[in-house]
DNA sequence: ACTCGTTATTTCTTTGTAAATATAACGATA
DNA sequence: TATCGTTATATTTACAAAGAAATAACGAGT
């Protein structure tokens, strides 16, 4: 059997995408990175799109996963909240779950 | 907590899609219509369109899903193989369980 | 006041994908 | 051999999503 199962998942709330693989990994950039426009360079997107991202998660979400601040010392910055460094593991581990169980279960079938 | 987690399988092989959920359901309408066109309508897809999927799952299976026939009796028509049935309940099953798994995961989070 | 690198936002352009359109091929039946 | 409804395929059109580019705003430090 050379076919492999393969799984997205994400997290939505009323009117839309909340959290996914892409904002996470997003969120991970914008950690290491402290800037929203080098964490989109990092990963090869627009510096729109990633603040479309930003704005998006942090709209829709109870409390803001990323802080921005404009001017001042090196012209500004951007950094995960708790709340965002939550969200981080708790989407990695349920994922990571997933694919484990998806494995799984895939392997029983014998295609 | 007022968001859902959502998720999409899929499953691939050396070099792409295999079998998705857009592809189960046309495989579903296929055998509930008996024709190609007529399912394509079903789902208000073009025909271009499940001719593709059809095409790609056939070529890339060990065995065809489904076999289509043109001309004679009726213009032609098309029809699930005991392999593609067998296909349809195995994804349906996995998907099934993938969801299951993933809102009781969600559950314990308390987000 | 001026500089700096960043965030914030608008507008325009491009590009990739989906949809519409048109047409050929097919073969049992009459 | 003419008809029928389907499969099979190429070509064109339309549209939406992504990207590029340009510009404003910001505020600590000098």
């Amino acid at each position: 059997m050379d076919y492999k199962i393969k799984s997205r998942i994400w997290v939505e709330h009323k009117d839309g995408m909340f959290l996914g693989e892409g904002r996470i990994q997003l969120l991970k950039a914008i950690k290491s990175e402290g800037s929203l426009s080098k964490a989109a360079a990092s990963l090869s997107m627009s510096y729109k799109k990633a603040w479309n991202l930003m704005d998006s998660m942090n709209k829709s979400a109870k409390e803001p996963l990323v802080v921005a601040s404009t001017g001042g010392k090196g012209g500004g910055g951007a950094a995960i909240t708790a709340y965002g460094e939550k969200m981080i593991t708790a989407f990695e581990n349920i994922n990571k779950s997933c694919w484990e169980f998806l494995d799984s279960e895939f392997k029983k079938l014998e295609l």
